[in-house]
RNA sequence: GGGCAAGUAGCCAAGUGGCCAACGGCAACAGACUGUAAAUCUGUCCUCUUCGGAGUUCGGUGGUUCGAAUCCAUCCUUGCCCA
């Protein structure tokens, strides 16, 4: 199966410019996708550009990371209904540095590969480059009639909003870095979301006014849910795959959690393993719903694709060990590492014993409670329970005799969240 | 610089002198039902609370009034139009 071909099966791709399958099955294609420095964490809304990448590089093709130092500082009106807010430079780099680092782990950068992996920064052709050469060598090419037909700009004109000079120019910088890579790079490919598609076509047009040369562009679909809700936010916002931002726990569970519906879509776009595989767990699924075998299946394929195959081993058994059986026991007879090591939320109480519930949720140090009246709240709707007992009376008294192992306590919220909380 | 319009809780959005902690929707959280789903139903959803209440909100500041998100002045921000 050819590479679009695949990623059309996969779901992953949403517009293509024509001729493009024919150019890949050509020749050895170069080809790249932008990411923007907005966090100094990658989260998993990039992990479908992230894998085009992927998905390009084993097709036998040269991916091309950017990430864009300089389409930072401008920012790009896509999806946006509002101006952005610029980010300072200090920010810029930081954020630039951490979302490299990421980048590196799941491409293949060995230099010894015909189609080795490459990462470049848009700044560093952009630096250099001043207003008036930019807009004499660039600007000439484009008319603002063209550049007003986007749908990114069109809306934003349309709209109550209006729309800086600055944003409105990011097409053009972006389509520069198009036209660099094609000039510079051989680049004749680029690929993203679907938002850019307006921004992708902008660089194509510069390279063949500019050049005479001819690129194409997919993009792939923006991932959502089945009940219309935002991808990749949970309750404490964005998903990142940095694990200091959210734990190898918490991102397994994000997508144990998924729902039927968005598992069989997820899985063909989220993972590398096969139609027949797929389709047959597809249908064994379906058989007995209630095993989640899809759910795990996804779960695991991701999780070690970004946390490696240690991390989701040690996640699946603290995982069993909450949810399976016997949490209390499991906490007893684990040491510290298997317990808390995958990431399970954790947080320490050091006031002194003894205290009411709600203090003692309150003050627990953990974001499950924001406040007393909080906590009295969730006590009050049941749904509060302190090593696996209900608690129904806010004042309860907690004291040293509920320590596990002296020293742990587990607080259940809800059905799904459980903290493990040591006392100091 | 001139004219016009707008700024309400995480978001959207009603309210245009007291009945306003502020209609409604989304998102979120808890409960029931389940499969650590979905859908549905119920409750919560500014902060604190001894659950009786208390405190702080409607871009900022100052004012009118017994009483202001609502009226006036001024400043800030945003949009549209004109120069």
């Amino acid at each position: 199966m050819n590479l679009i071909a695949e990623l059309q099966w996969r779901g992953m791709i949403q517009d293509i410019m024509p001729g493009t399958e024919e150019q890949l099955s050509k020749e050895m294609t170069t080809g790249y996708i932008g990411f923007d420095p907005t966090a100094d964490s990658l989260h998993i809304g990039s992990l479908v550009p992230i894998l085009l990448l992927v998905h390009l590089q084993k097709a036998g093709h040269k991916p091309v990371a950017l990430v864009g130092g300089a389409t930072g500082m401008v920012g790009d009106p896509s999806g946006k209904s509002e101006e952005r807010n610029l980010l300072d430079e200090a920010t810029l780099n930081h954020n630039l540095e951490g979302v490299k680092n990421q980048l590196k782990k799941f491409l293949d950068f060995s230099p010894s590969l015909p189609n080795a992996a490459e990462m470049v920064n848009n700044y560093d052709w952009f630096k250099g480059i001043t207003f008036l050469q930019f807009i004499r060598d660039v600007g000439k090419h484009i008319t603002v009639n063209y550049m007003s037909a986007k749908d990114s700009v069109r809306k934003r004109l349309e709209g109550e909003n209006g729309m800086s000079f600055t944003e409105f120019t990011y097409q053009l910088v972006q389509g520069y870095d198009f036209y660099w890579l094609y000039v510079n790079k051989n680049a004749k490919l680029q690929m993203g979301g679907s938002d850019q598609w307006g921004n992708i076509t902008t660089g194509t047009e510069l390279i063949r006014r500019k050049a005479g040369g001819e690129a194409f562009a997919f993009t792939c679909p923006l991932v959502t849910k089945a009940d219309g809700t935002k991808f990749g936010k949970t309750e404490k916002g964005n998903v990142w795959l940095d694990p200091t931002k959210t734990t190898p726990y918490e991102f397994y569970q994000f997508w144990l959690n998924s729902t039927d519906a968005d598992a069989e879509k997820w899985i063909k776009t989220f993972t590398f393993m096969g139609q027949e595989e797929i389709e047959a767990l597809i249908g064994q699924h379906r058989t007995a719903p209630d095993q989640r075998l899809l759910q795990k299946r996804l779960a695991k394929e991701i999780t070690v694709f970004v946390h490696g195959t240690e991390q989701y081993e040690q996640i699946v058994n603290t995982s069993k060990g909450f949810y399976g059986g016997d949490p209390i026991n499991f906490i007893n007879t684990s040491d510290d590492n298997v317990l808390l090591g995958s990431g399970i939320p954790s947080s320490t109480f050091t006031s002194a014993w003894p205290v009411d519930v709600v203090t003692f949720l309150a003050e627990c140090g953990s974001s499950f409670f924001s406040s007393k009246g909080d906590a009295r709240k969730m006590i009050q709707q049941g749904g509060v329970s302190i090593n696996e007992i209900k608690i129904t009376d806010p004042k309860t008294i907690i004291d040293a005799s509920y320590l596990l192992k002296e020293k742990y306590i587990l607080i259940k919220k809800g059905k799904n969240f459980h903290l493990v909380l040591a006392h100091s």
